[in-house]
DNA sequence: AACTGATACTTCATATTTAAACTATTGACA
DNA sequence: TGTCAATAGTTTAAATATGAAGTATCAGTT
């Protein structure tokens, strides 16, 4: 292979990667879009919201504030700004860590569970149809693919 | 098959598309996060403004604001506020459009083509790296499964 | 016990982002 | 020609979001 030859290769390679990284983003921006209103309009809440209480959820016993914040993939100061506003209306509470004065342990209040309960049948059935033009096989090699990229990911950066 | 055996594969089916989705967002996160971290590292600069800055790369003839809008995925509000600020640096120009008195044509001024191809290079390098764990053949199969995700999800919403 | 670096969280300034309300212009049409 | 809904852009308020700086506590180590 020439010289040339490899150089056209390689910018190919760059090109392909960045297409790739541009429909991945397109297509998280469109579901994003898709979701964010329909929470707004059913449910007069947002996706962040959302976010914070399905991952409290997952863990009865409650969560720190900085586990949310690694969990969630956002800073810490987001983090306190979205319990505030979730706090405030009172789906969540911030409880005492008895093990460690420095810290809370954020849990879904009763409040909180009935509302998100609701929110969640209806969040996985608009997500169920938005991805109800790609056979079973094909949704779970693209799960599969963006494992091994996930893996990948956190392998790389600091 | 039974009625429990036909609800439990429901169920499957919804936690597998929840499961997918939750797996292209937090690629999707971690690698915008990334580049991100690199902008601001090496160019002083942003994501926002470095993607509204590429879509300009590509029509050298300029962009309507909505144009602009409509392919970042993002409300005009938004776009107002990144290209003032871009503006106001001497990245870009809002031009009259000689066609619509409503409109201008955005553009990017020599200064703003100059330092876009520093941060396009650099930027393709990024990313050809954080997908360098992924065999070319499974990023193309990847390609092709968003691509059809992607005119799924552009003909269901309005 | 006193020191010290690390950790948990908040606060602050700034930048994105959305949705809704507003101004100006366009284009179709009666 | 006037009218008038639609379009292009901006502005506003409120909510995210980051990164950096600050406070309190923890966990070792001396």
């Amino acid at each position: 292979m020439s010289a040339v030859g490899l150089d056209t290769r390689l910018t190919d390679d760059h090109h392909e990667s960045l297409r790739l990284w541009l429909r991945l983003l397109t297509c998280t921006h469109l579901i994003e879009t898709h979701v964010r209103k329909g929470l707004a309009a059913q449910f007069k809440t947002t996706l962040p919201r959302f976010d914070l209480m399905s991952q409290l959820e997952r863990a009865p016993e409650g969560l720190q504030m900085g586990e949310l914040s690694r969990r969630m993939l956002v800073t810490g100061g987001n983090v306190t700004g979205i319990v505030d506003q979730l706090e405030r209306t009172g789906l969540i509470i911030r409880t005492e860590d008895p093990a460690d004065r420095r810290a809370y342990l954020v849990k879904l209040t009763k409040e909180g569970r009935r509302l998100f309960a609701q929110m969640a049948a209806e969040h996985a059935s608009w997500i169920v149809k938005l991805f109800s033009g790609i056979p079973k096989r094909e949704q779970r090699a693209l799960h599969e693919s963006l494992s091994r990229l996930r893996s990948q990911l956190t392998r790389i950066p600091p």
